[in-house]
DNA sequence: TTGCGTGCAAAGGTTTTGCATGGCA
DNA sequence: TGCCATGCAAAACCTTTGCACGCAA
């Protein structure tokens, strides 16, 4: 938790509430807010602290090399399984009573416990299927 | 497709054919062979063709900023979906039954396309969960 | 013998870190 | 004012690439 309420902190903040349900890189990220005043560096803190706080999620992308960068704004978030699709790279929840299910389906026929907040299902969302 | 089986490509494919359903880096891989003789690169070339050849998934492990490589070492892997522990790494393969429920379920609630061999379900195995 | 695949070293890209400075409390 | 967080640059790290050599066919 940090002491200081900077504004490199805040224009972050400010940015990924506007952007929920998306997952940006470092690299992303700063070049949106470059202008505004922010480095690289201060960016990667804030996440790396964010991350700690449980308000971004970060998440490996199979094809690329870096890091992308998840904001969940709301505890509804801790809940339900998210499914990120691979052609736009939105994500979408899978409501509550489906990830119940989902989840002790999979505990009792292979043994396994699901971490739901960490899963993230990958595959084409609808949006994306129909063009 | 290579057109020369070399001694370095053998003593990969060994040792993944050893190594079945663990994730591995290529640095941790080039470590375990690197006195029988291969380089980081030799490694990450040939990885990256058994990839094309779709012998080998590079997928992605969430807190690390290297790549993973899983074998593959029959087509069963690519009709089910895997499950990964976040404990221990291995991976377990959901039953063809169940992985077809469970992308029958979630397109249905969700509209979603599960990307069946792409998909790695995070969470922690039975092994694991008894200690 | 031919030319593909290797090893080495250098380059490329992402993320982290050290240090002096500036800004929040 | 005190000291945390920033910016900059350098370092660290993973992966790719260029080039000359060695080895598989």
């Amino acid at each position: 938790m940090p002491k200081y309420n900077t504004k490199q902190r805040k224009m972050l903040l400010d940015f990924l509430a506007g952007h929920a349900d998306e997952t940006l890189s470092g690299r992303e990220i700063t070049d949106y807010l470059r202008d505004e005043g922010i480095s690289l560096s201060a960016v990667y803190r804030n996440l790396a602290e964010l991350e700690r706080e449980g308000k971004v999620q970060r998440v490996a992308r199979d094809g690329s090399r870096c890091a992308y960068y998840r904001y969940m704004d709301a505890d509804e978030c801790r809940s339900h399984i998210h499914l990120s699709c691979l052609n736009c790279g939105k994500t979408y929840h899978l409501d509550d009573t489906s990830s119940d299910e989902l989840i002790s389906r999979v505990a009792s026929s292979s043994d396994f416990q699901i971490d739901r907040t960490g899963t993230v299902i990958r595959g084409i969302c609808g949006e994306c299927r129909k063009k």
